[in-house]
DNA sequence: ACCGACCGACCGACTGGTCGATTTATAATC
DNA sequence: GATTATAAATCGACCAGTCGGTCGGTCGGT
């Protein structure tokens, strides 16, 4: 019998936690098994009594990481009330100090890479992908309703919407020196107000 | 004395030539150097002969590739006089029959995650930002002075192009089943011009 | 007594890099 | 032009180290 009923739940959660962190901090690609179970305060068969092999963990992993930063983007989100506050509400992606940005960036990228090629990790990014792009569409459609947006096809907008938050994003972590943080924003904010608005300043 | 005296240019071409196509094909981190020595149709020895560790050749690899795509980008684009023509001139990029489009994101998306962590391959992706930055900036100042732009910083603009072609690409490449080519193409040419023209159709 | 939770030594597979041996082709010498 | 010397080019067995996963065993609560 185990001593706590929700003891799984515990370890499961501090167990993803430490992977976070580890592979954040050296890539997925040099994390051993044994760098996360130090992390997580367990032994190498402690871990092992979680998440069975290493591609189990890490998928859950990712699964949890991005199911995190959908919840934080839509409570975000929810805090504005005009449509084009609302799709401008991700700029938080933008700030090198918050926690999530500084651990997502690293993760992200591997597992883009993964995604290349194994088809599990494409399924995440779609879910992912899809999940933000219902986020952006709803705003866009209360815009049309509202008759503030220029005649367009919501849902194709949204993705492109989405793909240009990550393509600058993108270039903004990577080449941080060239790709300041407010050429970040403004760049964005001037990408999606040329999408939508019917006219331009 | 070597055999022949361009031997060393013609075997550093044929491993780089194996290396990114199996690169391309396994990932980074999944190829070994037996891989790349049996597909270079040489041995382990030979390979060491020419490129003395993993490291070294892999970025001498990832070099030769951007070089590559760059001349390409700058041959397709000098077949356009219209400057709003040059900066949509990448299409190809969405190209998923193109050869090195096949071969390249699976190489860039590899890349991305090295960069994130090592400080060679960021500046190996800063290179490469640059260059495509400033074919774009060429193109941008040139429709700047012919007045058929808004006013705007081309550095900037150029920036923001770059980061959106590879955004869409991103996802075209990743989850192409929602993000089809057409998507891809219009969208991005929807962003472009909305960044660009003083108004929108 | 039983069982889940956990430990850590160990195994087998793999990998990057080394190194002495071998081949190959030119250059020097006679 | 035959022979020898020389140095690059190439080979592949081998080494040392790493890593994921296993497994017999311990411990503590019930």
């Amino acid at each position: 019998m185990p001593p706590i009923p929700e003891l799984e739940v515990i370890r499961k959660a501090q167990i993803l936690e430490a992977a976070l962190k580890t592979i954040s901090a050296s890539g997925y690609a040099n994390v051993t098994m044994d760098d996360i179970c130090r992390a997580a305060g367990l032994s190498k068969g402690g871990l092992a009594h979680y998440y069975r092999s290493k591609n189990e963990l890490f998928i859950a992993v990712f699964k949890e990481f991005f199911e995190r930063i959908f919840q934080r983007s839509k409570q975000t989100m929810a805090l504005y009330e005009n449509p084009i506050d609302k799709l401008l509400s991700f700029d938080w992606l933008y700030d090198r100090n918050d926690p999530d940005v500084n651990v997502g960036y690293p993760v992200l990228f591997d597992c883009m890479s993964l995604a290349v090629r194994e088809k599990e990790y494409r399924s995440l990014f779609h879910d992912w992908f899809e999940n933000w792009v219902s986020l952006l569409k709803d705003a866009i459609d209360d815009g049309l309703k509202k008759g503030i947006f220029r005649n367009l096809d919501s849902e194709s907008t949204a993705r492109a919407i989405s793909a240009v938050y990550q393509g600058i994003a993108t270039r903004w972590y990577l080449d941080s020196a060239s790709h300041p943080t407010e050429w970040a924003v403004e760049s964005f904010k001037k990408a999606i107000k040329g999408l939508l608005l019917p006219n331009n300043i």
